[in-house]
DNA sequence: GTACGTGCAAATATTTTGCAGGACC
DNA sequence: GGTCCTGCAAAATATTTGCACGTAC
């Protein structure tokens, strides 16, 4: 089980939310896809890992997820995307358009600046992934 | 009239699209928003300019206008949302998570860093909104 | 005039719900 | 042992499609 897995099922736990065997094999597979995932790969990621699950318990358990801030949706190409990411910091994620893949960075300075745009016009950030959009090196070519 | 209305209906037409009735009620719908709507409150305020305006068309024409990136969806607390924005460059949007209210930010040095941050992992960011999440000040008391 | 778009209704797909039984703490 | 969760199937929603008819260019 990886650090990212164990950190999921303790922040649910906090909630108040069990560890069933469905909601560990979403949040495995959640964990280990190396791009973000459609409801129905993830579905299925989740079936090969429990394959009892059921599609009713993966909505369930996306909207318990969500609440809880552990997974995030975006949009690629008119297509909605499910990632995981525990981290509750302001970061950025930098999501290539083509591969999907995704990189989290931490830039303290980068932040800042963004920070202080946002009161300049009198906002508050939240502390959430801010999803950039655009093309990796290994896409580029 | 808006200048962000002519805008969009310009760059439909530069990509071959016609501007027809409906498809100027859904523009208008957009742009005159003060915030980004929900597909229903988009249907409800499409039908307004032209009563006629079927479901089917909106999603039609949603799809036409997203390909043209004139159109955005939004994630506000697990609803999606749309809004318009025919600004083509880098840009922020300042987006309150409790009045749906968004400020379009132009910040050149911000963009600079973040540019600067992608590239040095590689990325090449895509000339798309970037939406930021937070509280603004109305909203904050 | 002729594509391109439309509204409508039917066909699909997606998401939610109710409930009897099972599993987590 | 008592809830909280589950799978299943049915119900409710949301989205797409086919087609005969309009209308923008």
């Amino acid at each position: 089980m990886s650090a990212a897995e164990r950190e999921m099922l303790a922040v649910l736990a906090e909630h108040g939310f069990r560890a069933t065997r469905p909601r560990r094999a979403i949040v495995q597979a959640l964990c280990e896809a190396d791009a973000p995932l459609t409801l129905s790969a993830l579905h299925r990621a989740a079936r090969a890992r429990y394959p009892k699950t059921g599609l009713a318990t993966l909505y369930r358990t996306l909207e318990v997820l969500e609440r809880c801030g552990l997974v995030h949706r975006i949009q690629l190409n008119g297509e909605s995307y499910l990632m995981a990411c525990a981290d509750q910091s302001l970061h950025y994620h930098l999501v290539c358009v083509k591969c999907h893949k995704v990189v989290e960075v931490h830039a303290p300075q980068a932040e800042e600046w963004l920070g202080a745009l946002a009161r300049q016009h009198g906002f508050t950030m939240s502390a959430a992934p801010i999803e950039v959009r655009g093309v990796c090196a290994a896409c580029r070519t």
